[in-house]
Order: structure tokens, then sequence, then C-alpha cells
DNA sequence: ACGCACCTATCTATCGTCCGATAGGTAACT
DNA sequence: AGTTACCTATCGGACGATAGATAGGTGCGT
């Protein structure tokens, strides 16, 4: 045998790093990063504080790691619709659905990525930043498309781009799903909030729900 | 003389405690509440952390005192909008253009009622959760009497409030005064999203002009 | 089959620092 | 004399993080 370490059995994928910042993102969540401490993570899963270091690194360490995959995780819903849809109002309505979907399924995680940047140090902040605006740049290209072609009459583009995004994330904080309406019912009617915004026409029910079908997929299948 | 303490001279309105409240109020939105400490705040003054017990009771007091003055300068707004606007769509167009004023005006006052509630007292929290319902109920009647007068076609009333609601908060954390819109231009950009939002016809700029200026007025002039 | 090396996941104990808050004093102004 | 607005000094506690120990498991050479 030459050449690096093998991985013979396949690691255990951190499953209790996992573990331990599942419980975190629920305090950061409630919370706030500042207001949680390591003994109260630690007390979540019954093991004393110190212990997390084996896992991790420091406390910033487990909020910047949630915050990257949740956005990557938003960039690649993203990008799927692109690769799938060619029109500008399908695309709007498929971005949209994805963003209500994951702050639906996984507010906890999904909602740091807007409310904690300022928390991270300045190297992480600035990482969390440029992806922040990659996935900016996808839906303004998007509106400007559609404008373009006339399928939207948009009023500004970027503040469209900020409305209907602050619309979008604010789902994650308060869906619950045994409330009023279903998360197909939630993430159908903002597809059509963000096209009226855009001064586009709203879709049918039967173009939507392949839309939502595929994003709730999408996003419980991820990792 | 019978009775209470008289009032002689009228009160230095506690001028250093607000001087105090305003420096906080940039910190507590730029870092968060937790992570801004006595120190710091009264580092901004130039004076020691104990003085600040001069001025205020606590910590908590200053951000909660915070967030119920704007919680109420907001709450202000919408109701004098209601009271000399009869029609649904001007009433909607003129509480959006206040809650976007407002926010481009204080972002660092007015954005701690949507981001540190959870860092109140759970007493305080709840006042300020009152608050906010009491807020949020105006706008819901002004969506229901304009659905009922079809003068909008709402998707769904909840919905539609927290959309607008969410994005006209959202002008607080990127408007710059030195941008490339003007504040009179985001408020009337942002109040025929919202008549988009809600199913109406946007207003002319004939009609937002004055009640631009009425906002900007109103909240300029606040206390 | 045994023994040694190493890994995993936790523990106890503790470090230095910083926090919000309090007590008591003081200079200047009214 | 009283009030205002600060000061110095300090408190008890909690924080994030580190050091070092340990029990149990895995794997491998002999």
């Amino acid at each position: 045998m030459s050449g690096r370490a093998t991985v013979p059995t396949r690691p255990p994928e951190r499953a209790r790093a996992r573990e331990l910042q599942r419980a975190a993102a629920e305090l950061f969540f409630t919370k706030g990063y500042e207001a949680t401490t390591l003994r109260e993570i630690a007390r979540a899963l019954g093991i004393k504080s110190a212990s997390i270091y084996y896992h991790w690194d420091s406390k910033e360490t487990i909020l910047f790691d949630l915050i990257r995959s949740t956005m990557e995780q938003l960039t690649a819903g993203a990008r799927s619709v692109l690769e799938r849809e060619p029109a500008a109002d399908r695309r709007l309505a498929g971005i949209v659905v994805h963003h209500v979907v994951l702050h639906a399924l996984r507010p906890k995680e999904a909602t740091l990525g807007d409310t904690e940047l300022r928390s991270l140090t300045r190297a992480h902040a600035r990482a969390a930043m440029r992806m922040r605006d990659e996935y900016e740049s996808l839906l303004l290209g998007v509106l400007e498309d559609g404008a373009r072609r006339d399928l939207f009459d948009v009023l500004d583009v970027k503040l469209t781009a900020y409305a209907v995004i602050s619309q979008c994330t604010n789902v994650g904080i308060w869906y619950r799903p045994d409330g009023r309406l279903s998360l197909d019912e939630v993430a159908a009617v903002h597809a059509n909030l963000a096209l009226r915004t855009a001064g586009g026409r709203e879709l049918a029910a039967s173009a939507m729900t392949p839309l939502v079908a595929d994003a709730k997929a999408f996003h419980e299948a991820w990792r």
C-alpha cells in the first residue's frame, strides 16, 4: 500500500457533531447566538461543555458551518430551478418556492444566515456576504431577464429583489407545520405574491404544484 | 401649594439619558444587544460604565424603552393615516410610507423591535408583542376593508400583511441617505409594491407626494 | 489468543477574562 | 444645602476555552 491513509469503513459522518450543531441551531434561533452558552448546548445532549471541543474548534465555528451549509443549499436550490426552467416567470416562482420551502422546513438553520452574520469573525462574515450576494445576483438576473422580455413590469429591480427575499425569509419566523395553511399553500401564495411584486402574471395551480413538489423533494433529500 | 410635586422649569427631558440611549441603539443595531457591553456604551460618550446607572436602571431598560417608543411612533403614524385617509388604497399606501420613512430615518432604533424582542424580560417581551399585534391589526383591518370594497384582490390577508411588513422593515437594513434612490422614491416604490401585493391599483406620483411629505414631517417632528 | 497501539467520546478541574451591577465618594452647579 | 452627574473600586458570577485523565472500543502483529 502506498500513498495516503485509507478510509476503510466510511467514517460516521461526524454524526455526533451534527447532533450538537442541531441543538446549537435550535438555541441560536430562539435565544440568539450571543445569548446561547456552550453549557446550554452541551446540556441539550446531556454532556459537559468541554466535550463540545472534541467535535468543534469553537462556538463560532458551529455557527459559521450552519450558515455556510444552509446558504449553499439555498443557492443550489435556485440553480436547480434555473437549469430546469427557461422562462423568467416560472424561474421566479421556482426560486421563491425553494426559498420558502427551505425556510419552512429548516427555520432554525435557515434564519441564522439573515440574523447572525454580525456574530461571525470578519473573515467568516465576508465569506457569508459573498454567498448572499451570489444568491441575490441569481434573483436579479431573473428579474432583469423577465423585464427585458416583457414578462415582468418591474418598478425597480433591486428593491423588488430585496422585497421578495425579505418576505420569503420571513416565512421561517412564523410558519408552523400545523398552522392554518399547508406548506404547499404557503409556498404557492408567496410565489404569486412575488410575481405580483415583479409585475408579472400569476401562475395557475397546475403550474405551481410540480414546482412545490420539486422543492420539497430537493430540500428534504439534502445531505 | 398642595398636592403633587411641581414640575416648574420644564425638566431637561433627560437629555443625557437620551444621548446614552442613542449610543446604545447604534451599538445594539450593529453588534446586537447581547454582544454590546455597558462599557462600550459608556465609552461612546466618554464616561465610565457605572455612570450609566445614574440615568438608567439596567441595560435591559435601555433596550425596552427604545423598542416601546419606536413601536408607539409606528402605531401613531399608522393611526394618523387612518384619521386622514378614508379610502383603503390610500390608507395602505400611507401606512407603508410611514413604516418605510420611520425605518429609513431611524434604522438603528426601529429595527430593534423586530430583532431584539427575544432579549427582553418576559414581561417586557409580552408588552412589546402586544404592541406589535396592535399595529398588525391596523394593517389587517385596512386589507380586509379594501378587499370587501373590491379595491384589493387579496390572496391571503395574513400572508399579505406579513409580506408587506417584512419588506418595509427590511428597508431599515439597506437604506442609505446617499444611496441610488432618495427616501421619497424608496417610500413611493414600496407603497406601490404593497398595493401590487394586495392586488390593488398603484397610486400616481401626484397622490404619493403628499403622503411621503406628511410621513417625513410626522417622524422628524416626533418628540 | 494475546498484547500493545491507537482512537473515540467523554469526564473533572481550572484558567483568565469580562460582564452587569452596586457602594460610596466628589466636584460643580443651583 | 441640595442636586446633578460623574468618579473609583469592587463584587459575585458566568463565560469560552484548555489541560489532562479515563473508560471503552478497534485493529493489527505475532
